[in-house]
DNA sequence: CGCGCATTTGAGGACTGTCAACTTCCGTGG
DNA sequence: CCACGGAAGTTGACAGTCCTCAAATGCGCG
């Protein structure tokens, strides 16, 4: 591993608090992973041995059930994903594929638990990220129950462009598909949603939605603080403050 | 509070590994309160001072949007909540109320995270409570998201069945326009999926719902361990294993 | 015994999913 | 550089699910 990827991995707010002993003791048997676009990593049910780091790229979580499937989350740099099952040394409940070109450090989960035994600080840090996770659950209960789908899609585009502080156009950072069952709909609802989006400010050219009256969309999402994370803090795992928003392929590419 | 409560606190997992001297720091502070039915401990937006542990009746979670509000989960004992919102020091997401007479044990926040500092046992059992809670809301959220509400019901009466070891009859152990909420639709839905699964082997009268062909219930629930925890095991917050079942008032009314 | 609330039932409408056809976009290979 | 094939996205028709409103029924509590 390059000493530039660790320098990366210890500017985690995981290890951020964590006694450089542990620090030594988590990334020893670490080891930093490439993968393709489309590859799956690990599938719902699947025995999990590592905590997963993304580095870079985006990966896509997404859960199975009687064939159909739903997408759960989709991770950009840096997160980890995976904590809850290592820390509780338990199967996965949702499978995870990544989206474009991707790199992944890989850390044992024996040395994830070691080091909580150890440390209590990381203990705590590993604490403040599941509770960050947890409320992001949370949230997105509260979205889906209490929301129609155009709802879910207006706020969508409004966290979107609160996340990358963007004036009046944002810019989709995946394939409507995948947007679509993210918010928990069909590709052709998502289609229509939009449509019906046009009546309060929004027009959709390919990846790049301009919002021309905020106030109107505004309006109809009614954005609440205890759903939507519209200023990111730490610990949580959908939105990084950290991350570096244009650097993905699937954005290089859809930029025009 | 009495040394019975003590104990039963003590006994609960989220202490069984710590050191005496953090049990002592934790419940130093700590009272034990009772609160009539329908009283709200908090509402969402409140800042959390105290971490809570349900001793003795039923707390209700909801969140609001709008004018409408959700029921996100129903505690019994023995469970904490606001868990995560006590670790992060952060205010709640959820509204809490009781559904009937509670005793609940109120923990000071600065405790739990001064303990979580000293002992790395005690901050291991919060991060294995925490990752309980977590991936209870992922099933949750998979639950929602590819299942239909008669397929929702039916799963849940499957969990009844199985939590409380019952027979071919359970008792739900609330009132059905809760349980619709919980189940993500009205009261008026909630009432048709009971008649839809007539034809499956199920009838209803009042709470008591008698399964009279598990296998028709089973063949339409298609029950899945990636997301009903029909097996449970410690640190999950909706069931609890040592939950003596049989105890609250409603259920004592509902009983014929 | 009677009031109030939970539950049920019915009718109608809104929202969402499915299927099919068409258009657009993009990567590949010539 | 262009043409092509395939996938993504859009649009329309239709059906299924779910919600809303209204009224009737049942049940528990005072």
């Amino acid at each position: 591993m390059r000493p530039t990827d660790l320098d990366r991995v210890r500017g985690l707010h995981l290890f951020g608090q964590a006694a450089p002993e542990t620090f030594r003791v988590a990334t020893a048997g670490a080891h930093l992973q490439r993968f393709p676009a489309n590859t799956t990593l690990l599938f719902e049910g699947d025995t999990v041995d590592f905590l997963y780091m993304l580095l870079e790229g985006q990966v896509e979580l997404h859960g199975t059930w009687n064939d159909h499937e739903t997408v759960m989350a989709i991770l950009r740099p840096v997160s980890s994903f995976l904590l809850a099952a290592v820390v509780l040394d338990a199967d996965a409940l949702m499978s995870a594929r990544t989206l474009e070109r991707c790199e992944i450090l890989m850390i044992p989960g024996d040395a994830i638990r070691t080091a909580m035994q150890l440390d209590a600080r990381f203990a705590m840090a590993v604490s403040r990220d599941l509770a960050g996770g947890y409320r992001g659950l949370v949230r997105t209960i509260k979205n889906h129950k209490l929301r129609s789908g155009v709802e879910r899609l207006a706020n969508h585009l409004l966290a979107l462009r609160s996340a990358d502080n963007a004036g009046s156009t944002v810019r989709l950072h995946y394939e409507k598909r995948i947007l679509a069952s993210l918010l928990g709909m069909t590709p052709e609802n998502l289609s229509r949603a939009f449509a019906a989006l046009q009546a309060h400010g929004v027009t959709v050219e390919g990846a790049l939605v301009h919002i021309t009256n905020i106030a109107a969309l505004e309006a109809l999402a009614k954005p609440d603080p205890l759903i939507d994370n519209h200023a990111p803090r730490g610990g949580d795992i959908l939105i990084d403050a950290d991350a570096e928003i244009w650097s993905s392929e699937w954005n290089r590419k859809a930029r025009r």
